[in-house]
RNA sequence: GCGGGGGUGCCAGAGCGGUCAAAUGGGAUGGGCUUAGGACCCAUUAGCUUAGUGCUUUCGCAGGUUCGAAUCCUGUCCCCCGCACCA
């Protein structure tokens, strides 16, 4: 079979057919299938692109046939950093460089042969799409959601652009590497933080894995707690607190060094200079070794704080170990049940007084080498002395509230999403700064606000820079010089909303129609990579509840259901051209055709796990297409024998496919076609040609989601009309499947292949006559007739047919606790029905074997014999 | 430190209370086919043992629940992956 020719075949029909063209239609139940749209920046597939798309893929073809209208488009993720360094590289134009691996990657994703609505593809550099990026982006300014505010952001030194939090991985920039500084600067926000409890309490209604909602949890970071007012100067200095049982252990308090009132604190003492010095020593690196290295690090800042519980006055140190961003970007220290607090104690020598005694030791200031923070009982802490701590928590924060020192709160670890990005291959932020006016922005009827075209690449810095034409505008509000803001947005913001944008991509008016958005929101599979985690699958639950809230659309969560893939490593790497190790999609097609590849991908590992790339596994995969191609060049005309028990295994197939797709157990699914496919084989003469033909097409139907081009071949073989990949998908019946059955024509099936082994064995090619003895003992029978045989290979014969079908038969089935038995009736076999499977296949047996069948009761016959030979019943049996 | 996921036969990888010495693929060994190789087909692939069979050991390690455990519980060791000075 010609795998090239079958592959452009049928992609092509199903091109021209426009089969998988989708629309709304209300008769029919929606489904909407989408993986992560790719980054155009490298024009090529390698391997774990494929078996993401394969995933998909799989379910939308699956979900086609099972009747759904699917919605299934794909498209690019074009704006960003990779073509602005190539345009700075190479000289060319980031979108001439976009569009060309646009070209390219469409082209390796059609041949792919993907069910995808290709009429719906869209990407985000282009200004039909990112129009409404700027239109959303003042619709959230207007409605408080974006913000230009100045905070402590992240900052990449090579990249030349600040990040958002959830760029930073473990102080690095994400996409170079380079250390993240912090610098303090005023940037755009949005304002995911206004959503915060909501993305919260939501998780909860995700079909996602539990691992990657934890780690959504862990990012939102809620924790209750207890603000208490200090007081510095006379000012409030809110502190956030966790531990409001141990207030009456403070001995210091410490500032976060980058805290952006520090200066203003420290104004006018003499330690002023010194706590500025560290401060910005601190603004630098935030890679872990350092921090690691540096230790814990502070300095007095002259001030002191009046603890308003005790009264007592505490100096104020400002510290390398405290956020400025959580809680309110100061601690209470209590160095004695506070680890970190302990170490800074011991280093700056402040002191430490124990609040909380455990239950069975003494705890002593100057004996203690570490803070303790397990539970124990309050003592040093006046009117809350002898309370367990756990309950002290409530009754001192209640006292807090009852004299207006503070109160409870709950804190988050979130941030608010910083969006400006000082590069040029992004959205430009509609926004336009007027002396008098203020932030004004750019109007409606304005947008697209298109990027400047006259800007160059070589200079540092923002590109946008250059182009002063674009700067300079005159204030929409009052017609005075204004300048326009030179920021880009970063690129999540493309992100969160290009799944709504696949409802009616072509829309003109409106980012989306909200009829459409309606009727395929949300996305009932979504398949990605779990680096998502906090990035772009926050942002897109959050923009998703901000457009609901300005009426633009219904749904509360865009991704219904999620599912992660593993990544597909080789030689113990992950994938990719730049490690050289990449497996590409062009030169696995030449060998073995795309379906092959799908097939090993789909078969290799559950779809969630990693999966090492194998040359011996895709053979192996390349045997099992041939396997199964092959049953459709068999025109057999058997005997139909075996028809009852191909229907029984076929209703067993289709429910084993069906929920191994429903599960994402791809693997699985397969393992049970190929065992039809295999069975099948073996069953050929015995098979009568109506039911093949079902079979066939069962088969084909089946396989059709993992290898579509040649179940189309095959379909088309078995003279079916076109297409299989519209075929609808069988469902099965649980009446149909039946397993006593199958274990008795097993049994029948058994003793023909002993028959013909013995016969091979002791070289008789004719047999006047064969006895076959039922129940257990018959077996034991045939052994003693094989011995009469006086043949030289009698233990050989005796050994073989023993251990092939022995291991079938009713004695160790009947092994079963009898207590189950009832439980289980399917499993205990009745001698009749043995004698029935004997009696069913004896016919087939005497055209096969040629000679007469003699079917004996051993039981009867050979009882006195078996008796001595067979061993005592199992000890379990006896019972 | 906190959180998540794992440890299964030569390898990869299913199974997740009884049809489990454990699917499926790969590898290995033997046999068939073939001029030969490849492809294909068949058998074997924990150990001992029998004519059938039986027994022992095995699903990281140690216990427990159960008539019965790879599967459930407890402890323990190891591995991977997130987050991380979050007050």
């Amino acid at each position: 079979m010609d795998f090239k020719a079958i592959q452009d075949k049928w992609q092509k029909r199903w091109e021209e057919k426009k089969i998988f063209k989708v629309k709304e239609n209300s008769k029919k139940k929606k489904f909407y299938v989408l993986e992560m749209f790719p980054y155009p920046s490298a024009s090529y597939l390698h391997m774990g692109h494929v078996r993401n798309y394969t995933m998909g893929d799989v379910v939308a073809r699956f979900k086609r046939m099972q009747g759904f209208n699917v919605l299934y488009p794909m498209g690019y993720d074009s704006f960003g950093l990779p073509a602005e360094n190539a345009a700075k590289k190479a000289g060319i134009h980031p979108k001439e460089y976009t569009e060309n691996a646009i070209t390219n990657i469409m082209a390796y994703q059609k041949a792919l042969g993907n069910s995808y609505d290709w009429d719906r593809v869209l990407a985000t550099h282009r200004p039909e799409y990112y129009k409404w990026n700027q239109y959303f982006f003042i619709k959230l300014f207007e409605k408080g959601l974006a913000y230009r505010g100045e905070a402590p952001v992240n900052f990449c030194d090579s990249c030349n652009t600040v990040l958002a939090n959830e760029e930073v991985e473990a102080g690095k920039c994400w996409r170079c590497g380079t250390e993240v500084t912090t610098k303090s600067l005023s940037q755009w926000f949005l304002k995911t933080t206004a959503y915060t409890e909501e993305l919260l309490n939501d998780i909860d209604k995700l079909d996602w894995s539990d691992k990657i909602k934890e780690i959504q949890r862990n990012w939102i970071g809620k924790s209750h707690g207890t603000i208490i007012n200090f007081t510095i100067d006379g000012k409030v200095w809110p502190v956030f607190t966790t531990r409001s049982d141990t207030v009456f252990g403070v001995t210091f308090m410490v500032i976060s060094a980058q805290h952006p009132k520090l200066k203003e604190l420290v104004k006018g003492t003499k330690e002023e200079t010194s706590v500025m010095a560290f401060s910005e020593k601190c603004k630098k690196a935030r890679s872990r070794e350092e921090i690691e290295e540096l230790g814990k690090e502070g300095a007095f800042t002259g001030k002191y704080a009046v603890n308003p519980i005790t009264n007592d006055k505490i100096p104020v140190w400002a510290g390398n170990f405290v956020l400025a961003e959580y809680g309110s970007g100061m601690v209470m220290a209590v160095p004695t049940h506070d680890q970190r607090d302990f170490e800074f104690a011991k280093k700056y020598s402040l002191p430490l007084k124990v609040v909380i005694q455990p239950k069975n030791k003494q705890l002593k200031e100057s004996e203690m080498s570490e803070a303790y923070t397990e539970e124990g009982i309050l003592v040093n802490s006046g009117q809350f002395n002898n309370i367990e701590n756990k309950t002290a928590i409530e009754k001192i924060t209640d006292y807090i509230e009852s004299k207006n020192l503070g109160k409870r709160t709950v804190n988050y670890k979130i941030r608010d999403w910083l969006i400006s990005r000082q590069r040029y291959w992004g959205t430009p932020i509609p926004m336009i700064y007027c002396e008098k006016c203020g932030i004004v922005p750019v109007p409606e009827k304005e947008l697209p606000l298109l990027l400047p075209e006259d800007v160059s690449f070589t200079e540092k810095g923002n590109p946008m820079l250059t182009s002063k034409k674009f700067q300079n505008v005159k204030c929409p509000k009052c017609g005075a010089k204004a300048r326009r803001e030179t920021d880009t947005m970063g690129g999540f913001m493309d992100s969160s909303w290009y799944f709504m944008r696949y409802c009616s991509p072509k829309e003109k008016k409106t980012a989306f129609s909200k009829e459409s958005v309606d009727y395929w929101m949300p996305v009932d599979q979504y398949i990605g990579g779990i680096e998502h985690a906090v990035g772009h699958l926050i942002y897109s639950r959050f923009f998703t509840k901000a457009l609901r809230d300005m009426g633009l659309l219904k749904c509360d969560e865009p991704f219904n259901a999620l599912f992660n893939q593993g990544i597909v490593y080789r030689d113990g790497k992950k994938m990719s051209k730049s490690a050289g190790n990449a497996v590409m999609q062009d030169e696995i097609v030449k060998d073995y055709g795309i379906d092959t590849a799908r097939l090993f991908l789909m078969f290799v590992a559950s779809p969630e796990k990693e999966m090492e790339w194998s040359s011996a596994g895709i053979e192996g995969s390349f045997r099992i297409v041939h396997k199964l191609i092959s049953l459709f060049e068999d025109k057999p005309k058997g005997n139909g024998t075996k028809d009852k028990l191909i229907i029984s295994k076929m209703h067993r197939t289709i429910k084993e496919v069906t929920a191994g797709i429903e599960g994402f157990r791809f693997n699985n699914s397969i393992i049970a076609l190929m065992e039809y496919v295999n069975y099948l084989h073996r069953e050929k003469e015995n098979i009568s040609e109506k039911v093949w033909n079902k079979a066939l097409e069962t088969v084909c139907v089946l396989a059709s989601p993992f290898m579509p081009h040649i179940c189309e071949e095959c379909w088309e073989k078995l003279g079916n009309k076109p297409f299989v990949s519209l075929e609808k998908w069988p469902s099965f019946d649980e009446k149909k499947i039946d397993l006593k059955a199958e274990a008795i024509e097993q049994i029948a099936d058994n003793v023909a292949s002993d028959i013909r082994k013995v016969l091979e064995l002791a070289k008789i090619e004719k047999p006047a006559k064969i006895t076959l003895f039922t129940a257990n003992k018959w077996k034991y029978e045939l052994v003693e007739q094989v011995k009469k045989l006086n043949t030289r290979n009698a233990g050989e014969i005796i050994k073989s047919v023993m251990q092939t079908s022995l291991k079938q038969h009713g004695q160790d089935v009947m092994k079963i606790v009898p207590k189950l038995a009832e439980k289980l009736p399917e499993f205990v076999f009745e001698k009749k029905e043995e004698e029935k499977a004997l009696k069913d296949s004896a016919a087939a047996l005497e055209k096969e074997f040629n000679c007469k069948i003699e079917i004996v009761d051993a039981e009867k016959s050979t009882q006195q014999k078996a008796k001595q030979a067979m061993p005592a019943k199992p000890a379990i049996l006896a019972e």
